[in-house]
DNA sequence: GGATACATCCCCAAAAAAGGGGATTTTTAC
DNA sequence: GTAAAAATCCCCTTTTTTGGGGATGTATCC
């Protein structure tokens, strides 16, 4: 019997994946959480073989949340579930451990496909041909957390001098964050940077 | 006995409202659809009391959907069903003739309580007192057609020097309209403008 | 006809960002 | 333990934005 844990937000999601999941034979979904927090307090005294885990959570990111499960229970395998436009993350979960990637809108036999792929040692990244192309090959100009950091509080509307007093670091180390982000993301002022952050779900 | 039908098209969330749903003493899904066409398709012979519209379909705007389906099934009540930042769509459903929106995060009583609300010929706009303020008192703060067309080009990176060479004004006229935008958004720089205008899906 | 909104233009000064360098210390990864 | 990556800091100059004024012609609406 394979055990699956869901931690999504949305309770039509942790519906709909219970009321899919039980078509499948061999498998049961042993419980669910809403935020990471439940998630980690359930592992505390259960276990899993698998989760099927949001990258959209209300109190931790998801992809902080794969690593930490992943460090802490290697032997429970996750796969990400996101919406379709939110490439960027894709990496972020591979590189966090995760073994699989279900769009949410997928079907029950791709999510079944997923499934057993996983649990048979193997991974699935995507259904979708093109997005999984465009994940391999695009490689994503990776930001690091600082930088994420502080573009969110410049598309906030934050000047330099406010972001480095709030993050108590000099203006300069802030103004050379940004430079280095408008390098990365080949755009030539700020406006544009916040556009392309937000296109590309940065932020 | 409340038919309701349900056009989305994520599996999971049509399987987590069929389940949900169950759970209403006095309702039944009728049907699902997962396209606007097999759902216009359902109409032509059958009937419902409430649909429960996702706004992104593959085949077409669920707000075209709304209006076409309100224009020739009058009796038949639509509750919008959306994500959590879709908020300048939330209008436009408004103005389609929907009754209600929901976000897609609801919880069970929340859907509960929008159908109610509905069949008894009221409306549901919303659980979250914020944003149903951001909308009713707020009701657009309308840029005119000529700070929409500099908007654009002042997220796409563009300078003001640059815009006005391409609009072929000048400078101070491109700058007024930037400290209109500025203005009129309520925010304090560039890069605070492009994400709220982004946000607010006027761009 | 008069009010109102829109688009256009101008001045000035201060603040911030952009563009070009370079350098050091911490973390992280193998 | 070492190499690479990330985060930190500094210099300089030029360009651009921001913030405060104000003004004029032209549609548009009632």
């Amino acid at each position: 019997m394979i055990k699956i844990f869901v931690v999504d937000d949305h309770p039509m999601v942790i519906e709909g994946l219970q009321t899919m999941l039980l078509r499948l034979p061999d498998s049961e979904v042993v419980g669910y959480a809403m935020t990471a927090a439940s998630c980690l307090g359930y592992f505390m005294h259960h276990t899993a073989d698998i989760i099927l885990l949001d990258i959209n959570l209300p109190d931790q990111n998801g992809i902080e949340l794969c690593g930490t499960l992943r460090k802490k229970y290697p032997d429970t395998k996750i796969i990400a579930l996101t919406n379709f436009d939110q490439l960027s993350y894709i990496q972020g979960m591979r590189d966090a451990g995760a073994q699989g990637y279900l769009l949410k809108n997928s079907s029950f036999e791709e999510i079944d496909t997923a499934i057993n792929a996983v649990i048979n040692g193997g991974s699935y990244w995507l259904g979708h041909e093109d997005i999984r192309e465009s994940i391999q090959e695009h490689n994503q100009p990776l930001l690091t957390r600082r930088e994420i950091e502080v573009l969110k509080l410049v598309a906030e509307g934050l000047t330099n001098i406010e972001i480095a007093e709030k993050l108590f670091i000099s203006v300069t180390t802030v103004d050379s964050h940004r430079k280095n982000l408008i390098s990365k993301l080949q755009v030539k002022n700020t406006a544009a940077l916040v556009r392309v952050a937000i296109e590309n779900k940065m932020i």
